[in-house]
DNA sequence: GCCAACGTTGGC
DNA sequence: GCCAACGTTGGC
């Protein structure tokens, strides 16, 4: 089991998009880094989800429910995509502020590498952060 | 709206 | 294969 943080616009896919489907694709993503990523994913991994720019926040927890298959929305077959499906939205989301004011949080992808939009985060990073979202 | 960080592209 | 130029991302 692994976990991971996604990243998203909100104005263009938020959270609350994703509940509203019910299932989503995760693609779009044109970084290799961040594709690499996706193709480590297994159906059962959990993410957080993170709205960039609009809120700054972690705002919920997502299952992947696919593993990486091709990016429907290009021809190119470079890029991968998976499946997601939400689990809950956070009451109590945890903005970027509070994790990069924390030293705990130091080394986490999202504080250290804002610009990479999937990114593996720890047990322990990813147990902190749901603590802090009920805190 | 600005700009730093970073990735990609293309000329050499 | 290097690096300058350029484009994009995302925090501020």
């Amino acid at each position: 089991m692994n976990y991971w943080l996604l990243k998203s616009e909100p104005d263009v896919y938020s959270i609350d998009d994703l509940i509203q489907e019910g299932e989503g694709v995760w693609d779009g993503v044109r970084n290799y880094q961040a594709r690499n990523n996706l193709r480590a994913m297994l159906p059962g991994d959990l993410a957080l989800f993170y709205h960039s720019n609009i809120g700054m926040e972690v705002v919920g927890m997502v299952e992947i429910s696919t593993a990486a298959f091709a990016d429907p929305t290009t021809e190119d077959d470079r890029w991968s995509a998976v499946g997601v499906k939400p689990v809950r939205k956070f009451k109590k989301p945890v903005p970027l502020k509070v994790l990069k004011s924390d030293p705990y949080f130091e080394d986490l992808t999202l504080v250290k590498h804002s610009r990479l939009s999937v990114m593996p985060v720890t047990k322990a990073h990813f147990d902190a952060i749901l603590a802090l979202s009920e805190a």
